[in-house]
RNA sequence: GCCGGGGUGGCGGAAUUGGCAGACGCGCUCGCCUCAAAAGUGAGUGAGGGCAACCUCAUGUGGGUUCAAGUCCCACCCUCGGCACCA
């Protein structure tokens, strides 16, 4: 008798055995074509919860399958070091946020360790590590010299909460909060850095080449917001021009009034002194909104006329210029063409002020006086009322009228875009210093590349003030210009974490190369990612800002390629037993640790892979985790304990060697198949069959044949990925040689896998009426004799005539009757 | 409002190109094992009807195409996620 399956004993064994040997170091063989696996970095929080198993343990069987099919893979793993979550907690703690920081991570380290995946240890990087952010830095610079990264004093958006800045893919929903504390977000003027993402913006949107999942390339889409049309001057009649955005240059002749952001440079330069007071008031009531809360629901569209008028370049009228906040200063131009005729919003706020509607798209039921309009007729019709371009169907008129406009002087072809420039300057204390110096004489200047890296103080006071805690750290922030030698000022902000995921890929090549970023040869080999995997939440952040660094990167000649990840897939998310997102609050934590001391870590990954499909996530079931535990005690049976074997009645030793070997090579297939398409619950399922099957066949003579090795050691193989320890332990038992994991994937014998008696349904009018055994061969003329003779079927024929018989070949007879 | 994903037994979920709906697992029922229990193990398990062989109904709702629809088409409902005064 064999010694019962015991997780803890095995999984603490081969884990110590596989990192002595350096198993799943990746080292670099021009000889094998290579596979770059990588999933999302984790945050060091302190503790792994069950995200983070089911984020990684399915991608680290997927590293391992693909091992085993003979690619060179490289599976690292680092940690995403910095960020507010360090400086909370160290601030409530009084404890420093590096410390704070490296006590998580090496809590994590072995919690990692305990999911026993193939990550390549040596590799690891620690972004709050100098020797990682000296390249954050490096890079930064690098962007500078090509003008992709800026200064500016604009208003930006502010989370009082966390007291810094926030890029906009930081505010999350329609009243605008923080991403990362959920508090309301309000808007405050400060100096910052920004990155030029805008410069890629149509290039961002070619996913040509990306097998990502369409969700994630529509929400980048959606994100970028590109559309087209054309930018047309107008002129106020003081003479300074206006110019607006429109996509529907069709629409011209029917601007009856303009609208200006409140905060629009020209308000003043427009406004009638009769109106000022108004106006004034106005804007101040428009900041503060902004600055409040934005949270009214039916946002009723309100403005104030400015007392100025502007010249329609097109057919010279004299239209009304009003300032009113659904004009946002921070799309387009900040002033827009007003056509309530064909624009629903410009409608409602002509129909509110008294203002003119001039219908010039004509559709096949819509009033041509815009007094009797209900709504805004935005569709496509026939031009009219617009002078030359009378008759003219408006989505031809949109060009026409484009061309017309650059002929004219007055206009040109213009694309707008919702994506703003990356703002990565932060208040705060635990994140990368921006490398830039300040000197009074010769400005603002880049630290020298010898200098790097600009080292964060470990001793800086950084309680929240709102301003950045570094500009309190003297030592830091007073320094020599290194132009002139003069006394100079050090940026005291810090960079978004964002800029360190955008290349943590290219940082695991070579980590911490003292000399550059990584070693190109290394990266020619590695690059780019094969394989990318984690959470669809970062669609519009990190999976957006690391494209646009390799774009940047190409164009800086530091990779050769478009695009940092040509595959991703999206796990979904597990839920708590109760079906709702687990919480402390709620009750419905599940905690990998309590689950891996109870069953060891090769259930926990193999039930969180056999809950549902990878991309749904689902709830979690205590009771469902049995199923798995009892699936691996029955493999490890059938494998250790010695049969007892009978030949039943009727027992043919070729036909049973046969029917197994038909079983193992399909299982093979199905798990082969399901595997390369994530579809590991699928997988599972089909490896439960196989070894029910080899359960039954155990008490049979066919135990003592060849095939019946044959099929253990498929079935260890093929549960290798999944299991990783329990398929070492018997792989070990059963005397084969170390290590499971250095065996080739099981090759299919596709001659052994075919069938050769099938079962052919045998429907009348589409029903099933019988079932009958059939050769696999069968030709169509016999298997339909055979199908009309089922007794099944011979009974609803009753002597009548088939009106049609349809044969699927390997499927069914339909009798129609 | 716009865009995208999803609605299948008591539960989690399967179902290559339209071709046996419910694989696999959980749970449940009845056996076996046991003094008993746990563990293990064998059989059964969509609903309704029938003594039975069998029959009928069933993949969110209503239509349609087809010999055949969970799968394709049209309309709608619910749900999850993204965007939202973007000119």
């Amino acid at each position: 008798m064999a010694e019962r399956y015991n997780p803890q004993e095995i999984e603490k064994k081969w884990q110590a055995r596989w990192e002595a040997d350096k198993l799943y170091n990746a080292e670099m063989d021009p000889s094998r074509p290579k596979h770059y696996a990588l999933t999302m970095y984790p945050y060091p929080s302190g503790d792994l919860h069950i995200g983070h198993w089911y984020a990684m343990a399915p991608s680290d069987a997927r590293a391992r399958y693909m091992r085993m099919r003979g690619y060179n893979v490289m599976f690292p793993m680092g940690f995403d070091a910095f960020g507010l979550p360090a400086e909370n907690a160290a601030i409530k703690r009084k404890i420093h946020p590096y410390s704070w920081t490296m006590a998580n991570i090496e809590r994590m380290r072995g919690q990692l360790r305990s999911m026993g995946a193939m990550f390549d240890w040596d590799r690891e990087v620690v972004t709050c590590d100098p020797r990682y952010y000296k390249w954050n830095q490096w890079l930064f610079l690098r962007l500078y010299e090509a003008g992709l990264a800026y200064k500016t004093f604009a208003p930006v958006d502010w989370c009082p909460n966390c007291n810094t800045s926030l890029a906009r893919e930081q505010v999350i929903g329609e009243d605008r909060r923080c991403e990362r504390c959920g508090t309301l977000v309000i808007k405050k003027d400060l100096d910052q850095w920004l990155f030029r993402i805008t410069n890629y913006a149509d290039e961002l949107l070619d996913f040509s080449g990306l097998d990502w999942p369409e969700r994630v390339k529509v929400m980048q889409t959606n994100w970028i917001g590109r559309s087209e049309g054309a930018e047309v001057r107008f002129t106020t009649e003081a003479g300074y021009p206006i110019v607006v955005f429109t996509t529907r240059p069709d629409t011209l002749w029917g601007a009856t009034f303009m609208v200006l952001a409140p905060e629009h440079p020209l308000v003043e330069k427009v406004t009638t002194p009769p109106q000022q007071a108004q106006v004034a008031a106005y804007q101040e009531q428009a900041r503060r909104m902004s600055e409040i809360e934005r949270q009214a629901k039916d946002k009723e569209k309100t403005g104030v006329f400015t007392g100025g008028f502007a010249i329609n370049p097109v057919n010279g009228a004299r239209i009304p210029i009003w300032i009113a906040d659904y004009v946002l200063m921070s799309y387009g131009t900040g002033a827009i063409m007003a056509v309530p005729a064909h624009d629903q919003r410009d409608f409602e706020f002509a129909r509110k002020y008294g203002l003119k509607i001039q219908v010039v798209i004509q559709g096949e039921n819509t009033p041509a006086n815009g007094e009797e309009m209900e709504l805004a007729f935005d569709a496509e019709g026939v031009m009219i009322n617009s002078g030359p371009f009378n008759g003219t169907p408006s989505a031809e008129g949109i060009r026409k009228v484009t061309a017309w406009l650059e002929e004219q002087g007055i206009g040109k072809f213009a694309v707008n875009y919702r994506l703003r420039d990356w703002l990565i300057s932060r208040q705060r204390y635990w994140g990368t210093p921006i490398p830039m110096i300040y000197c009074p004489t010769c400005g603002a200047l880049p630290v020298p590349d010898q200098d790097l890296p600009v080292v964060l103080p470990q001793d800086a006071e950084f309680l929240p003030t709102g301003e950045s805690p570094l500009k309190y750290h003297l030592g830091f922030r007073y320094t020599t210009c290194p132009q002139c030698g003069g006394p100079a000022e050090r940026d005291t902000d810090t960079m978004d974490t964002f800029v360190d995921s955008s290349w943590y890929q290219y940082a695991y090549i070579t980590p911490y190369d003292p000399e550059r970023l990584f070693e190109p040869a290394a990266g020619d080999y590695w690059l780019p990612v094969d394989q990318y995997t984690g959470g669809v939440e970062h669609a519009t952040m990190h999976l957006l800002y690391t494209r646009f660094f390799t774009k940047a990167m190409r164009d800086l000649g530091l990779v050769k390629y478009d695009e940092p990840m040509l595959k991703l897939f999206n796990q979904g998310i597990i839920l708590g037993e109760d079906n709702e997102k687990m919480s402390k609050s709620r009750g419905n934590v599940v905690d990998p640790d309590d689950l891996v001391s109870r069953y060891g870590a090769d259930v926990v990954r193999m039930f969180l892979m056999f809950l549902s499909s990878w991309n749904q996530g689902g709830p979690w079931n205590s009771r469902g985790i049995e199923g798995i535990t009892r699936f691996l005690g029955r493999v490890w049976e059938l494998v250790l304990e010695p049969a007892n074997p009978t030949a039943p009645a009727g027992y043919h030793s070729d036909q049973a060697v046969r029917d197994l070997r038909r079983v193992t090579h399909q299982t093979i297939q199905r798990v082969t198949r399901d595997l390369e398409d994530f579809g590991f619950n699928t997988t599972i399922a089909a490896l439960m069959e196989f070894s029910n099957m080899l359960g039954r066949a155990r008490s049979t003579p066919v135990v003592e044949t060849p095939a019946w090795q044959e099929a253990i050691e498929s079935l260890l193989l093929l549960l290798a990925p999944l299991a990783p320890h329990l398929s070492e332990e018997l792989w070990h038992q059963t005397g084969r040689p170390y290590s499971v994991h250095q065996q080739p994937w099981p090759q299919v014998d596709n001659a052994a896998a075919v069938e050769d008696e099938i079962t052919l349904v045998v429907q009348i009018n589409g029903k099933v009426r019988d079932r009958i055994q059939v050769p696999a061969g069968i030709a169509e003329q016999e298997a339909k004799e055979r199908a009309l003779e089922a007794p099944g079927a011979h009974k609803m024929l009753d002597g009548k005539t088939p009106r049609q018989v349809i044969y699927v070949p390997g499927k069914l007879v339909n009798i129609v009757l």
